[in-house]
DNA sequence: TAGTATTTTGATAACGATTATCAATTTCAT
DNA sequence: ATGAAATTGATAATCGTTATCAAAATACTA
């Protein structure tokens, strides 16, 4: 049930920044590896409520922090202005195509368009960092409707 | 300096939503036009404020929605979540290169990636609306120091 | 294991961007 | 000019998120 691996990564981040383990950050970090799709703070929130009460969500805000900081969580921003989280650890970088009928959402990757990012970046002599795609259209189901 | 064209798509675009012109959407229209750069909400309003000073920045809100709608003006969303708008009429589609130092922004197009992009959505079976790429990186003079 | 310095916590207030409310003003067809 | 309907600015409200702060938890140390 509990990822050990995940969690020595982000008891190493604590040592690294001296910051304490807590039961509370454990307990957050359980409750994200064990749900397989984007989340919300306020989603993650409640689903950690359950197990424990007496969870604030500030406290899943913070802990939300410090897991993007040590790369088990990525951020997302989509257009609806909530940020949302996904596991990161060990996971691939991909983009997403999302349905705007129904919100499904698609991880893709294209090598090909990768490459020529690659090649924007080099055009106009940018150091790359990171990028973000997102594909928005209508996926088969909703279009029959 | 007043665009009619762009003055005419607007008034089209309020006389089919059975919306009256006003003299203060004129002027924010004519604001935004004159400024060659992405703009957020609240600068529009500092702008048009100096024309006008009895406009309030709700109307700002609510014309910057109007221009939206009417094709004249397209919302940019970034990872600050501060929305930006610029210039849509009689504009190509294009991406933008963020430098994370700075802040310069560079318009790019890449016809490869946008072929690309039709054959991810084929492939997945969606219809295509949009999509957004924004990519992330240093620009040499921000390298350099 | 008790003492203690430091960090973490939850509740709450504060924040920034945006939207809703509402009475007063403007628009426009008559 | 009249009057119904839309628009306006000031303000309050909303939403997601972050800051504050006293109390609790943690991890050293002796």
């Amino acid at each position: 049930m509990t990822k050990v691996e995940e969690l020595s990564v982000l008891e190493g981040f604590l040592k690294t920044k001296a910051l304490k383990h807590s039961r509370k950050r454990e307990e957050i970090l359980d409750v994200f590896l064990n749900v397989d799709r984007h989340l919300t703070a306020d989603e993650l929130y409640r689903l950690a409520k359950k197990k424990d009460p007496s969870i604030g969500f500030a406290t899943v805000y913070r802990t939300l922090k410090l897991l993007s900081e040590s790369g088990l969580a990525a951020e997302l921003k989509f257009d609806d202005g909530v940020t949302r989280y996904e596991h990161m650890y060990a996971h691939k970088h991909h983009d997403h195509l999302v349905c705007t009928g129904c919100g499904r959402m698609v991880e893709v990757v294209d090598p090909a368009i990768e490459k020529l990012q690659e090649r924007l970046f080099r055009k106009h002599a940018f150091h790359p960092q990171r990028h973000r795609m997102e594909l928005y259209g209508i996926c088969v189901r909703c279009k029959r409707r």
